[in-house]
DNA sequence: TCAGTGAAGTGAACAGCGTTAACCGTAAAC
DNA sequence: GTTTACGGTTAACGCTGTTCACTTCACTGA
């Protein structure tokens, strides 16, 4: 993503700009090596002093809020590009390789991973909530989960087979999906899409923690084993032998 | 836990006991308002000064090991009087009980479960990756699925159904839980604890993390289609309408 | 073209953090 | 009764986030 520059800019505003994405870099580089981001290294990284950084940011937890964000959006091109890898109408394969693909960037790049996704959200102002809803990694993965429900039509729960408490969730859902184009009767699939998501972000937290026998983790098949389990929910039992050869595939990277 | 005093100590040693006591009380009541624990502010709290601290820790990450350790021991307390709130002869039951309050202990101590479970043990020295293979709760959950196989039999996966590497690992694994007492036939239950251990994991760092519908959480309908998804598994299928009103009994407190 | 405005950056400072060093009194040990 | 060593102190270093007062300089409006 090379950042086009807006020419309707002025010359100043695409300073600025270009400052942000210097900022989002530096910490990048510096998560890169430590767990701990600090806004003094990141400015001294920059060749700035500390109070500079507060030209752009208003505190820590929005610099903090900021990579996460832009970190997010990074690596859900590598998601996608992952499902690219498949053909287009290859919906489960795609699905599969960009979970596989989600799970391998968090091992790798666990220090990212943990800003982005095990910050608590509970603790932090409504702008962190915000933003979680606009989670690109997020939007990824329900309109994957789409696409297979599209091509292969598995069977969706009925909203009054959903406790109450579900459905009233699921008429104005607060994450990242597209869900103004699911007629009200197959509103039961962002239930799918929160089941599926649970079980990806379960594993992978899990694994990353460390709170597993290394060995398994090392050798993902736990993972296999949860997207094994879930494969019948959206349809994918007969196919799941080919689609653990596309995650073996893409764990043996 | 009254702590019992063990007579055959010196007046010294009970003393240096008795001030662990308090620099792990000292922390949790800190984890109760702030997520951030400092051994300043534990020091403070106990009446003495920072550098004193390190007469009993070696640094601020053992003084984290220390608390998280003791928050965990302290938890699987609560956890087994949940299991002990049912009939001895109910493994099922009991197992649902402590799941649940586990589940509902990480959402209302979301420090606690912080310290416990979201710290990333990869980066931690060894002493870490040992204590977590002492942790309470683990023993407790493994131990409590392993009366459900007991009372109820369910099949158990087979060694050489199973990949290579989880053999390995079952073989001699490092995870919480009594294992010698399993014959060899029946290693594959160790799998089945971590498939649970995988789930229950996955839902409540889920929850706690707040990566959610805050309406789901705080519903705990998430929770609840883990777990019946989950029951299969260890034979409970038939039983789940019993298990699923033990959990929103529990939830309902 | 020039005065003025405001954005961007600086250095100094404050409170708090983990950690180390030197020091001291007192309770236990021989 | 002397000695040892344990448990505590104060002072200090370098790090953190954050604020304030100040400068510099590019851009704007007249």
């Amino acid at each position: 993503m090379p950042h086009l520059i807006d020419p309707t800019l002025t010359r100043r505003e695409r300073q600025r700009e270009s400052t942000y994405v210097d900022i989002v870099a530096a910490s990048r580089e510096l998560l890169r090596e430590s767990p701990e981001l600090s806004l003094r290294a990141v400015a001294a990284k920059m060749g700035m002093t500390a109070p500079a950084l507060y030209r752009y940011v208003a505190s820590y937890q929005e610099l903090v809020d900021l990579v996460a964000f832009e970190v997010d959006k990074a690596a859900t091109e590598t998601f996608a590009a992952a499902a690219d890898a498949l053909d287009p109408d290859d919906a489960p394969g795609r699905l599969v390789a960009a979970t596989t693909e989600f799970r391998q960037w968090a091992l790798g790049n666990p220090h990212e991973f943990a800003i982005v996704f095990a910050n608590p959200i509970a603790e932090a102002a409504c702008v962190r909530r915000e933003l979680i809803t606009l989670a690109s990694s997020g939007h990824l993965l329900t309109d994957l989960i789409h696409d297979v429900w599209v091509q292969r039509g598995f069977a969706v729960p009925a909203l009054d087979e959903l406790p109450s408490a579900v459905r009233e969730a699921l008429e104005d859902p607060l994450i990242p999906a597209k869900v103004e184009h699911i007629a009200a009767e197959d509103r039961g699939l962002v239930w799918v899409y929160m089941q599926g998501w649970t079980q990806l972000y379960g594993v992978v937290a899990l694994e990353v923690m460390g709170h597993m026998d290394p060995r398994v983790i090392e050798s993902g098949e736990m993972f296999i084993d949860v997207v094994r389990r879930f494969a019948p929910t959206i349809g994918l039992a007969e196919e799941m032998p080919r689609l653990e050869s596309v995650i073996r595939e893409r764990l043996s990277r």
